[in-house]
DNA sequence: GGAATGACGATAA
DNA sequence: ATTATCGCCATTC
């Protein structure tokens, strides 16, 4: 078997299962909330949401941007300084803002 | 049980 | 390009 059953799950495993996708996009790579929601196949955008803002300190969280490519709202300074430091593809004026184009990462493609 | 809430997303203006 | 609205959906009040 290689795709996960998507049936119901607690919601502990279901963090344990985002925080498990999020540990592993690359460095300069993002991922948007709706994609980790559509690779679990479960819960939606504002579900992975809420997982991040309770149990996402310990995981790359500056790397999950929503699909617009705003950094996380209340933390964009820090986010931002990370992003600088591992090089991702900024856009806007201020480069405050993630180029998805080229940063978006979907797990398989193997960085 | 029903309303409010939220680290979202797509669309309208 | 930016802001305002509405739709989503599980949790919380």
């Amino acid at each position: 078997m290689m795709a996960a059953e998507r049936r119901p799950m607690d919601r502990d495993e279901y963090a344990e299962a985002v925080l498990n996708v999020v540990e592993r996009i690359p460095p300069g790579r993002v991922m948007t909330y709706g994609a980790i929601a559509e690779y679990l196949g479960l819960g939606g955008p504002r579900q992975v949401g809420t997982v991040m803002a309770r149990y996402g300190g310990g995981v790359p969280w500056h790397r999950v941007v929503n699909a617009t490519g705003r950094l996380v709202p209340g933390h964009e300074a820090e986010a931002l300084k990370r992003h600088r430091a591992e090089g991702t593809p900024m856009r806007g004026p201020d480069r405050d803002r993630i180029d998805l184009r080229a940063a978006f990462w979907f797990p398989d493609e193997r960085s």
